[in-house]
DNA sequence: CGCTTGACCGGAA
DNA sequence: ATTCCGGCCAAGC
């Protein structure tokens, strides 16, 4: 599991490209999430490639086929990175029936992989 | 060749 | 809350 991704870096696009496919419908991730779902390349630091991760991820993106849900992948804030196409990913993401909220999505609610704590303890046994 | 820009993020003022 | 800053790499001019 400690596979490295190649100095290609077509083959690092190819596995942002494959996580982003896995992004279920009506979720979103966002670009430092997806960086740190991939081991960091042996040429750079654990620390580095969390700093960096995120920006290679954008190119990724930016070089994106069509094939790919890439209106799921957002900035850390919640929010839909400046682009061209912004408008429209903000349709298709409503369209998914995301709700913004002042241009920004409520991260806890819809972000991939953020419904692990559904067994909250919330209520404690009084009776 | 060199310089600028880009679908980022976290910390600091 | 908002603005500013630095930091790597690749592409385009």
């Amino acid at each position: 599991m400690n596979y490295i991704p190649p100095p290609n870096q077509q083959v690092y696009y190819e596995q942002i490209w494959a996580l982003a496919q896995k992004i279920p419908y009506g979720k979103v991730a966002t670009y430092g999430q997806l960086a740190q779902m991939l081991e960091a390349p042996k040429d750079i630091t654990p620390e580095d490639y969390k700093i960096y991760g995120p920006r290679w991820v954008g190119d990724a993106m930016a070089a994106c086929p069509q094939d790919i849900p890439w209106q799921r992948v957002i900035n850390s804030q919640g929010k839909i990175s400046q682009r061209f196409d912004a408008e429209k990913q903000k349709l298709l993401l409503e369209n998914e029936g995301l709700v913004f909220l002042k241009d920004k999505l409520d991260l806890k609610l819809c972000q991939w992989g953020n419904l692990e704590q559904e067994d909250e303890p919330e209520q404690a046994s009084l009776f």
